[in-house]
DNA sequence: CGTTTAATCGAACGTTCGTTCTAATTATAC
DNA sequence: GTATAATTAGAACGAACGTTCGATTAAACG
């Protein structure tokens, strides 16, 4: 507990920002390979390039390392949505909008989607609620898009999202850079396996 | 490395085969609850109810105890799912005993099915090839029959059997006994989605 | 019974971990 | 240019980890 309890520097050093972002980057990299428990701070100080105890300059402890990356992906994946959905007429259209959205945020934010994942229940406390908030956020989003796609049914619009979800969280499992190149055509073919499906419930 | 190195007990405690079991069951308790990587060997001997190095008796390493899980796991997963498809006549059957199986598996091997899942690539080296071996015989299965229901096309078979998989193995994360209380309802829904998906690819 | 061996136990070893403390260094403000 | 705050560096702490070892108990067999 270093930097959150004190008032926050009045005088900021200009290069702040990145080296934050570094840490970040390196955090998700280290922690999307070793996986939260895993993962040394030690490991992810190096890959940062920065000395151990310089991460707790920045952070008060390993937590709210791994709290902030979540807290971030998950709502920047939330805001990309949003701006998509904003521009689709229909349903059937925010749903592909839901789709490629989370694709396409995967192939360039590889590690980090991986450790939200992967890691959702390696926080506990304040921590996890404040990332659960912004889960169901995104949860709740998905799941009225499916709904309406479905025509109204809750209870099957529920069990739909939730398989969807899973279809997309498993994609770091299996994915391949130079196999699966064209993240359009992934994309394109859930959509239709599971618009076709839910239509049909 | 303790007892795979030396020669098989001869004589055996006729409790042998149970503690083992036991050590297994507490394993999967235990990781499934903190992480492969959070979990103490400490911690899985007192869920055990045996001495820290009793553990050491029957398994080599931490990483062996992990293994021999996996394996298990998947094992008896392919097995029960062979002799379903036994009984099945068209590619739709099987690929209803496929989702029908593996939910049915989830609900009464929970904790060892989510340390399948979760902790894949928890392992390295021999021990993470021949999992892996298990793992490609499990897909492979699934992979021909959706292919059938399909009819040939085998790239987009590959991909909807991949889809289909994180539906199945995401749901350790949503999953309330009490809340979905009929599993056949939940393996039906999905049997339904999907199966009206692909027909349409 | 005594002997042999399987099974269990308690204690300890060496390492790595997250975190903290203090000192030194660098950047900013007056 | 000097005072002050922000930032980095190095060393160390105590705790927890996986693993090992030697001794001890329990069971099998003559």
């Amino acid at each position: 507990m270093v930097n959150r309890n004190k008032a926050r520097p009045e005088r900021r050093n200009s290069q702040y920002e990145k080296r934050l972002a570094t840490i970040l980057k390196a955090a998700s990299k280290i922690i999307a390979r070793d996986g939260y428990a895993g993962a040394s701070v030690r490991d992810v100080a190096a890959a940062a390039r920065i000395n151990l105890s310089g991460i707790y300059y920045y952070f008060s402890g390993k937590d709210e390392l791994l709290f902030a990356l979540q807290r971030h992906t998950f709502a920047t994946l939330v805001e990309t949505l949003k701006k998509r959905c904003e521009q689709c007429a229909t349903p059937e259209e925010r749903l592909r909008a839901v789709i490629d959205n989370h694709f396409e945020f995967f192939i360039t934010n590889m590690n980090d989607l991986k450790v939200c994942v992967h890691e959702i229940e390696s926080l506990s406390g304040k921590y996890y609620d404040e990332v659960l908030t912004i889960r169901q956020e995104y949860y709740r989003l998905v799941r009225d898009i499916v709904a309406q796609c479905i025509g109204g049914a809750k209870k099957r619009a529920d069990l739909a999202a939730l398989f969807l979800f899973g279809s997309l969280n498993w994609v770091y499992m299996w994915y391949d850079p130079q196999k699966n190149a064209d993240i359009r055509k992934l994309s394109g073919h859930l959509a239709e396996v599971f618009l076709n499906g839910i239509n049909k419930m």
